[in-house]
RNA sequence: GGGCGCUUAGCUCAGUUGGCUAGAGCACUUCGUUUACACCGAAGGGGUCGGGGGUUCGAGCCCCUCAGCGCCCACCA
């Protein structure tokens, strides 16, 4: 088959991965030590952004370079129904309709929200295939599958009965505007200017007034006492009085609590324990009353009186405008604080009371602190670990409740005539059960996706009913993005420590976020978001792998380099030139024979490649992509095709020639497969599937031979060097005087330096090539090296300042005495050669002189 | 209020425990139709590693400090 000019990827992608899906190159092979990654589940029924394809491409390079390892290798996908993040698409095709959620029941939701994510569903596992994931689709799970739901549901169940679950009446984070609650971490808080009001509050019993400092005037209404420091001097004396709420009858009381900070605005606090965290709290240890003045629409409430019906901001106004009127402001400050906002719809948090389901955290959040202190997790970076642990240290117990629809509801039921009597049952598709004579009602609330999701390791490998795939648990690694280390992360770590006793995986790779070619995170409003779709047509699925690994470490956010791209796609054609070549060369009827080292380069380029192999095993062993992906780069574009292809057209060594490329494609494989794969179905003497090669062995070379041929280049640059510093780009015949090295390569440094010949001469004449230190000279007539002059003499100055510094280093007594030895032996030998260096620029200085 | 990260070439970034002349890609300059590749080859220019101080024989890397940028966590009205 004959190789077109330049490598057309979107020729051969779509062909290439077919051939590997259908061959079953993408299941385990069911021998060797198991490594397994189970992949964060895209949304189902969206497109993926550039962040899923670094995560996908990472999580590739790992699945392939081990697969070619010969571990026994799974890369379990996954498509989310992403509860809250779909039901907002949802409510807003609804809302377009002229409907609304409160126009039909869950059950009916449910199955349109299922119908609208089916019809929008496979793009993104299309666009999983394009960025080349070698992912085992026979083994995907989707998020609602009913695997999961079983499993989440007997997790429920256990920790039901073992007391971690509980039903109560908390303070919940409220979106009005999804008209659900939200876990703690779904909050976006933001410092920003406010203002304290200072509003009086008439003393009844006795004469005065006390100032409480509020943010929230609107909830006034909602107050069911003032609350100051019990030692508070100032106050102390009207404890257990009361005074006038005002714009109302009520009558409150004012109490004493260690909560209130008497430096903080007036010392005195409105408590509204039906709106706030703090007042809830202190509500319970008085005993107060709760009336809730916003409801959960986000308007007011008719406990609010006049005021019913009002959005939360007109409220506010009017309410600062009737207590003008009644002269009862005391002037207000300005302040900064921190103001909750839905991160989804950028409103205001509101805090309302909701019955709501809850897991006790803490000692789930205690077997996670002890593994991850025992380092049965190993995160990349390193820096999270104390993160994370610093964040399970102040974890609050964990609302699992969503009012939300699109979910897996949740499996309980409460008696219909005893609203504290709730049963578990999961016949959630029934509104009411009949369980020994009592009626119990279904609970409405479906579960928090993280709740689900935080099984996930456990779930798709089957650990708990120990399937064909459990043996793939604790997985391998567990990549991600750092945005979700404590969402999902951190809760991974606690459900599957809790489920199976086991951390779910081994290790914990973060990678950061990918920004925008300025540095800026991107977003469909700002207008800068890159499709990574986009970029695979126009370069490439491996130019894309390339250009998001390189130059990228764990955890850092990063902007997006279409440079980057540009050198993958470029070094991809390299590759591709590289083969084209040496398969032409070989011939069509070429077969292998062992290969062997004849010449020097043959020794140099093994050595070479031996070495890039141990060097991306390295890396590619700490997760440092970008290194081991340079390190391929350099390998292939450096040596192999700069200095080995090049060599070869003076000295062919057939055999070798088609190591080399064979080598050259097992290393670039998991950064480029496609490309690799393609060039290697191209090869006439094997019918393999490079995803299914062994990664490369270590071939036997001579180090000597290897190190001569360094010599070899050193001389090569050299010559290149001064020719190119010379006047008129002429070539030059290199003449040598009794070196030996020269003699048996002649060929080899015609061809590599582009001399026009290598002649041994008995005097020598021209100039000395003297920094490789060899017995050459460029035959260069008098004229051209007077031109030459000034060059010589600024590498004469520059050589002597450095040999003064190397002298400086060596007079320097501690330098010696403590610096390594073979350091200071080093500097010695760098001294030595300088010396001569300057010796011989001199004496061709004197000559011209 | 706590915690973390970043500042290195024109741009985007590497730089593992302190140790040869601080690197890469792109961009730039000069030259080049040479047995694959102009998505190429050869050669080259460009950095007081954010500022200041310290430790050390030796600091981009460790310590202190200042400045700028960014992120995360947190119920103080």
């Amino acid at each position: 088959m004959q190789l077109a000019k330049t490598y057309e990827p979107d020729q051969y992608e779509p062909n290439i991965y077919a051939m590997w899906e259908t061959s079953g190159a993408f299941s385990p092979k069911g021998e060797g030590e198991p490594y397994s990654i189970v992949m964060p589940p895209p949304n189902a029924n969206g497109n993926l952004h550039v962040g899923h394809a670094l995560m996908v491409e990472v999580e590739d390079i790992l699945i392939r370079y081990y697969r070619m390892k010969g571990r026994d290798t799974v890369y379990l996908p996954g498509a989310d129904h992403a509860g809250f993040e779909t039901w907002v698409v949802y409510e807003r095709v609804l809302r377009e309709k002229g409907q609304s959620r409160f126009d039909f029941s869950r059950e009916q939701l449910y199955s349109q929200v299922w119908n609208f994510v089916d019809e929008q569903r496979g793009n993104m596992e299309l666009q999983l295939r394009a960025l080349g994931a070698s992912a085992d689709w026979s083994n995907l799970t989707f998020t609602l599958d009913e695997k999961v739901i079983n499993t989440v549901n007997s997790t429920f169940k256990k920790m039901w009965d073992e007391g971690l679950i509980y039903r109560g009446e908390r303070i919940v984070n409220y979106s009005t505007k999804y008209q659900t609650s939200y876990a703690d971490i779904e909050v976006d808080h933001k410092i920003e200017k406010g203002t304290l009001w200072k509003i009086a509050y008439p003393l009844i019993d006795k004469v005065g007034e006390l100032v409480v400092a509020t943010t929230r005037p609107e909830t006034l209404l909602g107050d069911t006492a003032v609350a100051v420091h019990p030692d508070d001097e100032r106050y102390k004396h009207l404890i257990g009085s009361k005074v006038q709420l005002p714009l109302t009858d009520r009558e409150i009381p004012v109490i004493a609590d260690d909560y209130v900070d008497p430096t903080y605005g007036t010392g005195v606090v409105k408590i509204t324990p039906a709106h706030d965290p703090n007042d809830f709290e202190m509500g319970n240890r008085h005993d107060l009353a709760r009336i809730q003045v916003i409801g959960f629409d986000g308007t007011m409430t008719s406990e609010a009186g006049n005021y019913v019906g009002l959005e939360v901001e007109d409220a506010r106004k009017k309410i600062l405008a009737a207590l003008a009127a009644l002269e009862l402001r005391r002037g207000e400050d300005t302040i900064e604080h921190s103001v909750g906002y839905d991160y989804k719809s950028g409103l205001p948090i509101q805090p309302l009371i909701k019955e709501q389901w809850f897991i006790r955290v803490k000692p789930l959040a205690e077997k996670a602190i002890e593994a991850i202190e025992a380092d049965e997790v190993t995160f990349y970076p390193e820096s999270r670990k104390s993160a994370v642990l610093q964040y399970y240290r102040n974890l609050k117990d964990w609302n699992i409740s969503r009012q939300i629809p699109w979910g897996i509801p949740i499996p309980a039921f409460v008696n219909k005539q005893d609203p504290e009597d709730w049963i578990f049952d999961t016949r959630v598709e029934e509104k009411e059960i009949v369980v020994e004579g009592t009626t119990y009602v279904r609970e409405e609330d479906t579960f928090d996706t993280w709740f689900s999701s935080g099984q996930w390791p456990y779930i798709t490998t089957d650990a708990l009913t120990e399937g064909d795939l459990a043996k793939y648990y604790p997985t391998s690694v567990l990549e991600t993005g750092h945005d979700i280390l404590y969402q999902w992360v951190a809760r991974m770590i606690m459900l599957g420590i809790y489920s199976t006793g086991k951390v779910p995986f081994k290790d914990v790779y973060l990678h950061g976020l990918v920004l925008d070619e300025h540095g800026q995170k991107m977003s469909k409003s700002k207008g800068n978001v890159v499709n990574p779709m986009e970029i695979l047509a126009e370069h490439g699925s491996d130019a894309l792998r390339f250009g998001l690994i390189s130059s990228r470490g764990a955890g850092q956010n990063q902007a997006f380099a279409t440079s980057k791209v540009i050198a993958g796609r470029n070094f991809c054609n390299k590759l591709w030139n590289i083969s084209r070549f040496i398969l032409d060369k070989l011939g069509e009827g070429y077969t292998p024979a062992a290969p062997k080292a004849a010449t020097l380069a043959d020794h140099w380029i093994i050595h070479e490649l031996n070495q890039a192999s141990d060097d991306i095993e390295q890396q590619l062993t700490n997760y440092r992509f970008a290194e081991a992906s340079e390190a391929v780069y350099h390998a292939i574009w450096d040596n192999v095709a700069d200095w080995y292809i090049e060599a070869s057209k003076a000295d062919i060594n057939p055999d070798l020639l088609a190591w080399v490329l064979e080598t050259s494609l097992r290393l670039a494989h998991p950064f480029a497969p496609f490309v690799t794969e393609t060039i290697w179905q191209t090869l006439p003497w094997t019918d393999s599937l490079l995803i299914l090669e062994h990664w490369p062995t270590a071939l036997d070379c001579d180090d000597i031979s290897a190190g001569e041929f360094t010599r070899v280049q050193a001389l090569v640059s050299e010559a290149r060097y001064v020719m190119s510093e010379l006047p008129g780009n002429k070539r030059y015949p290199l003449l040598f005087q009794r070196d030996t090295l020269i003699e048996e390569n002649a060929a080899l440094i015609k061809q590599l330096s582009r001399v026009s010949d290598v002649a041994s001469v008995e005097q020598a004449r021209g100039l000395r090539l003297a920094a490789s230190g060899r017995e050459a000279w460029l035959d260069i007539d008098e004229d051209t090296l007077y031109e030459h002059q000034t060059n010589l003499e600024v590498r004469l100055a520059e050589t002597r300042a450095k040999k003064k510094a190397l002298e400086g280093r060596l007079a320097n007594e501690n330098y010696v005495a403590k610096a390594p030895a073979h350091l200071v032996e080093e500097t010695k030998q760098e001294l030595q050669a300088t010396t001569t260096l300057i010796e011989q620029l001199a004496t061709e200085l004197n000559v011209l002189n």
